[in-house]
DNA sequence: TTCGCACCTTGATGTAGATCAAAACATAGC
DNA sequence: GCTATGTTTTGATCTACATCAAGGTGCGAA
């Protein structure tokens, strides 16, 4: 940090350390000591700016690296036998992306950036050899890997057993959650995806999505004003997540 | 192998080794060479038997070991915030349970055995020193992780964008690869699971389940005789799901 | 063999959400 | 500013599947 020729790309640097990024509580680096996240740095070289409208992979391409985002919003979907997309999730700050290409090394689904977005990419061969020597990182690996087979079991909860309002009810509470983990407001979520993105996340049509969203903003849930929803009574949507108001 | 106390528990050894074990192409060890495989055998010491009917684990069981299924049929089911179940899964021989658990370090859900059934355990913190010094067990594990998000998304898929006959085509299909993987027959399939399990797991009631395997008999699709399926026109079910005969 | 019980099939009816349609609202370009 | 294009809302109608209901079937126990 003190020599000369740090101090010349010290800007450059500050950015892309994961040793000084601010989602290094929430990424890959999680519950790593400074010696291990360091180690982890020198693997990490490359940023990459996704404008958006743009693909950071589509199906087939071949898996190099995993990786995290940085800023921004993703949509993964995949294609049906039958041409039918279904979009799997939306990754924002601190989630990785690519994982599913692991088993087999080609992406199953496309990532496309929903607003202007930016990645650290994690070369994966790299990765492996890390994860051998560093025990801490391999356990954060694999509890991130085995978080996404639960984050699916609740999608799939959802779109096995609830009806639609309470899959938007759901829906709102994790964005919530999410954004309030990443320092954002809990409660004025500026969606990045369009109703119809979320119809297809919850497995309804977007006329579903309006009209339930418009039935919560009558009832004084939320306040509605195009992609911004302001949260209202969060206990109230908890409340029907949790069945308390059947009806 | 040739000294004496090896012999004197001869059958119980070649029970209980991976190295012998007629799944070892499709469970953890495959793709390992020999020497890789003896050292998996070493952390690999109990066999458990679960009868048709008992739990393996339960939701919020803290996670041990996984557990390798070496004969019979699981349901993996969780339960929803208001209490509704949601069947996630059917493992079978070679499939791992346990691995939601990871993340949590608590089951999310419980894995009831349908028949009587007998697993391998896999200590778990034995498994990582394992895969630390294994790259090969490490590149094997890493693919059984991300081949279970996968599957889910496929699942993800079904509940999203078909309908009854497309899941139930995609089901009975799964169903025949996994068991024409395993060496049974791809066309008579005696399922385990009751029409309700199947439902909650494609997301359908069991009546419909029921009338969607007549409607595929009456069309000569498949022959039904309680929980044995033949599959009679595994092409016509693969056209089904493709799309190709919309209707 | 018969009883009891769990599971499955089939039919009649109801309904949540899809589909069809159109108007209101943005947003971007000119 | 106005026009064009995509998104969202709201309404009317339709339908795939759920729900309710009644028999049928198979199997273990006595």
């Amino acid at each position: 940090m003190t020599d000369a020729a740090a101090v010349s790309t010290f800007q450059e640097d500050l950015k892309k350390r994961c040793s000084t990024c601010s989602l290094r509580h929430l990424c890959l680096p999680l519950g790593l000591d400074s010696d291990d996240i360091k180690r982890l740095d020198d693997i990490i070289s490359q940023r990459r700016k996704v404008p958006a409208g743009q693909h950071l992979f589509r199906v087939g391409d071949s898996l190099r690296s995993l990786a995290a985002v940085r800023t921004g919003f993703f949509k993964v979907y995949e294609l049906g036998a039958d041409g039918r997309e279904q979009v799997s999730g939306f990754q924002t700050e601190g989630d990785l992306l690519g994982l599913d290409a692991i088993s087999g090394g080609a992406h199953r689904g496309s990532a496309l950036a929903l607003v202007d977005a930016e990645v650290c990419a994690i070369p994966f061969d790299r990765l492996e050899g890390l994860l051998a020597e560093m025990p801490g990182l391999q356990r954060r690996f694999h509890a991130i890997l085995s978080g996404t087979i639960v984050a699916n079991q609740t999608l799939m909860m959802m779109l096995g057993t609830m009806r639609a309002e309470h899959r938007l009810a759901t829906f709102l509470l994790d964005l919530s959650a999410r954004l309030g983990a990443r320092g954002r407001s809990p409660t004025l979520l500026h969606l990045p995806m369009s109703r119809e993105d979320i119809g297809n996340y919850l497995g309804l049509k977007l006329e579903t999505v309006s009209r339930v969203l418009s039935h919560f903003r009558d009832q004084g849930l939320i306040k509605v004003a195009g992609r911004t929803i302001e949260i209202r009574r969060i206990d109230a949507l908890r409340a029907l997540v949790s069945g308390v108001l059947r009806h």
